[in-house]
DNA sequence: CTCCTATTTGAGATATTAATGAACAATTTG
DNA sequence: CAAATTGTTCATTAATATCTCAAATAGGAG
């Protein structure tokens, strides 16, 4: 495969990728391109590269970079925002679990923490209850467990995890 | 908080939720009313329940099938269909590791495998071949990590995992 | 086989989400 | 200050995804 060909496929699938993801297409594909950069691009050049509006590049870009995905980089004497992507995959993909902690499980604990407020007064209201506690149990490990493994600094997955791996 | 109110309140979070999952809001609801049930559910009593028609309801049932999240359940002497839900959580979240992984991290894998079929003649095709070397890496292991998971009968977060918690 | 009930499917309607393009704001330069 | 450049916001448009309704299909009971 020729690299232009590779590079193409990487950032076009990177997009679809994206939208199983939580992340949209465009971010997605912005966030590829910047990923096998070799250098730092402006809004104009991705516009260009990606064939896309401005303002879809200008909030996409911000969401990245809320994302901790990318970052903006000054350049001396250049009135132009420059962005660079997060080049470290474990950190990549830690930002990404952390996001989607927030997203996913955050919203799922304040709503069980809500609603087991309940005393039982026939089998259903118990079933509930009951219900609600192992959801309780479950996602507040869930959450640590998590928060853990975002919190190291390295990559726990390749090192010391290592034994529960084939 | 009463029965009636913390279960409607319940089942449509839960729809909601559904949203930032991969599962769209009506599946979710379903899921949400078959899990915190005490007995099981025909196509007609989560159409009335929940008021959506019989095409959505059939349709989201499969999904669920399909997910591993909830059963049909035959009745001697009924023709219809009952479904009722996975109760064990353990189970259930392992469930749906299972579908994510196929849907986030496999097409991840092999695109990178894909476009890893390349020779560097450049500094910009290095870079790219550096950084492929560096997704399948970590998508490799996080596979193998999840299926592990997967895999295991026990609530692993729970039990032999509680040193990696506070 | 025919009737009856339940389930499935598909076309069109509706709702949700994302992208564009133009207006506006901010900043720099001459 | 005026013009030019860059960045941001947002109403409109476009694209996706989801839902409904109704017709088609399936399959059991008589």
């Amino acid at each position: 495969m020729q690299y232009q060909e590779g590079k193409d496929k990487f950032i076009k699938t990177w997009g679809e990728l994206g939208t199983n993801w939580g992340i949209n297409k465009t971010m997605g594909q912005i966030h590829g391109l910047l990923l096998i950069a070799t250098e730092e691009y402006t809004t104009d050049a991705i516009m260009e590269e990606l064939h896309i509006s401005r303002g879809n590049v200008n909030m996409n870009l911000r969401s990245l970079v809320e994302w901790g995905l990318i970052s903006k980089v000054e350049k001396q004497g250049d009135r132009k925002d420059y962005y660079a992507a997060e080049k470290d995959i474990w950190t990549v993909f830690r930002q990404i679990i952390k996001k989607r902690k927030e997203k996913e499980l955050h919203p799922m604990i304040h709503l069980i923490e809500e609603v087991s407020e309940m005393n039982p007064t026939d089998e259903k209201s118990s079933e509930f209850i009951k219900m609600m506690n192992e959801l309780a149990l479950f996602s507040n490990k869930a959450d640590k467990t998590l928060d853990n493994l975002v919190n190291s600094k390295a990559n726990i997955l390749v090192s010391s995890y290592l034994k529960f791996m084939r």
